[in-house]
DNA sequence: TCGCAGGTGGTCG
DNA sequence: CGACCACCTGCG
């Protein structure tokens, strides 16, 4: 199966922007600044040039990606409104204009991000195609590359920690199984998140942020916390400081903001 | 060789 | 509560 979507007249998207700010792990940067990867169960590739995004896809219709890439949201009154409420967030919203928040499953959000406790961005990235891979299920051929999503928290609660091993996840394989058995035993409905394993304030935040569309979610990891002391003059450890502020000052697009100071850091960085 | 990387869980004071 | 510390793994 092969769809093509054409979205025309779209401000504020930058592939690169959008897939390298943190907030996901399986899209690849392809020759000529597209994306290839998959979205829940859909390989794509997506392409932008001059207002207009370019979907090829195996799977989902338009509204899945419309929605997968939150094209129904106005981030330039966003923008607006952040830049508005505070001077100093203006050069971070510069550095990653085209920063979109994607709107992930649930459940792909919470592997991913207990996946990514303690963990470095390449190995992440590799833990998750070794676990798609070995324990998920066959997407389909794309472009000539085969995919495979994540394995659902059934799948995944089948397993042990021993099976996980080749999947190369450390002391997380442990997280995660413990982690479906939970999620699975709670049919549907989602059990609170502070009571999965390998689930803390910070990979909670992710998932609310990633996987629920909670944009007033503000996670609080060592990059932000960098540029919360660089730009706001706070001390690393007070992230309780942090939330309050993000709450008074960008309300709720707290996560959009944390975006953007995101990778505002991670790119300064990349110069030092 | 050793520290480090998108933190968390467990233990103490 | 807040401060420590161990922790799989792979890379520089």
């Amino acid at each position: 199966m092969m769809n093509e979507f054409i979205f025309e007249n779209i401000k504020d998207f930058n592939p690169k922007e959008t897939f390298e700010c943190g907030q996901c792990f399986r899209w690849e940067a392809m020759p000529g600044g597209s994306y290839m990867g998959i979205a829940g169960s859909f390989p794509a590739h997506i392409s932008y040039s001059e207002g207009t995004i370019n979907i090829k896809s195996g799977g989902g219709d338009r509204d899945f990606w419309e929605n997968y890439l939150d094209l129904g949201r106005d981030y330039s009154a966003i923008k607006r409104y952040l830049a508005g409420r505070d001077s100093l967030i203006k050069k971070a919203i510069a550095s990653g204009e085209g920063i979109r928040i994607l709107r992930q499953e649930p459940w792909e959000t919470i592997v991913s991000f207990i996946i990514s406790a303690n963990n470095n961005i390449p190995r992440i990235k590799g833990c998750i195609e070794n676990l798609a891979k070995g324990f998920g299920e066959p997407c389909g051929e794309f472009e000539g590359r085969a995919f495979y999503s994540l394995p659902s928290p059934k799948t995944l609660a089948s397993l042990t920690a021993e099976d996980l091993a080749p999947v190369r996840l450390g002391y997380r394989a442990d997280y995660l199984v413990k982690t479906a058995k939970k999620v699975a035993t709670c049919c549907e409905q989602l059990p609170p998140l502070c009571e999965l394993t390998g689930v803390g304030p910070k990979v909670e935040s992710c998932i609310r942020l990633f996987g629920l569309g909670q944009m007033d979610s503000f996670p609080v990891d060592v990059w932000v916390k960098r540029v919360m002391h660089e730009l706001y003059g706070f001390d690393e450890k007070d992230v309780k400081g942090m939330k309050a502020f993000a709450a008074e000052k960008f309300g709720p697009y707290g996560g959009i903001a944390q975006q953007y100071l995101f990778y505002y850091m991670r790119e300064l960085g990349k110069n030092n």
